[in-house]
DNA sequence: AATCTAATAGGCATATTTGCCTATATTTAT
DNA sequence: ATAAATATAGGCAAATATGCCTATTAGATT
């Protein structure tokens, strides 16, 4: 079905955002051959959150930003760059 | 003081991630001339979250960083913008 | 098909953020 | 110096994220 049945129309842009960070999370990290996993251990983060995250279901922390892109070898920005 | 007083050490580099950013926050908000009441009126937040997120004593999500973006008519990349 | 690996899903308790409120302090303007 | 505007501070309840756990689904390999 893709996204959320549900939402309120206030908040729409925020869940289409959020779909998107985590579809650009979710491409970096596999273009590094890493699995969720090996990501959240990194993270010291719970697997089932990075997944959360990469499913665009919650609004995680510009300090997890901070921590990804570390972990990740990237630029903050790199996590924001996608056209939609 | 500067920063907070007590801290876990392995939790330091987001304590001074989240100082930086709200010192970014705030720089660009200044430049725009715009006050900390009119930018939580357009985020529609509390002014009170707003002096929180630039203080860096809260932890902010990535909606608002992509609402901020929005309002203050940057890219995200802006927001993570300084060299600590 | 069977097995192994990776990812999704969700429940529940805890931690943190946020909204709402009031009060105080700091800065700016008169 | 006084007043007005702006920012900081903190308490409390509600909302949301996170950790921990188990189960299920999807994907890959043999």
């Amino acid at each position: 079905m893709g996204l959320h049945e549900f939402y309120k129309v206030e908040y729409l842009d925020e869940i289409l955002f959020l779909d998107a960070f985590g579809k650009n999370l979710k491409r970096l990290r596999k273009e590094r051959g890493l699995t969720q996993e090996q990501l959240a251990i990194d993270l010291d983060m719970e697997i089932s959150q990075v997944s959360r995250i990469e499913r665009g279901i919650i609004n995680t922390s510009i300090g997890n930003v901070n921590a990804i892109a570390k972990v990740l070898k990237i630029e903050h920005k790199e996590l924001f760059n996608f056209s939609d």
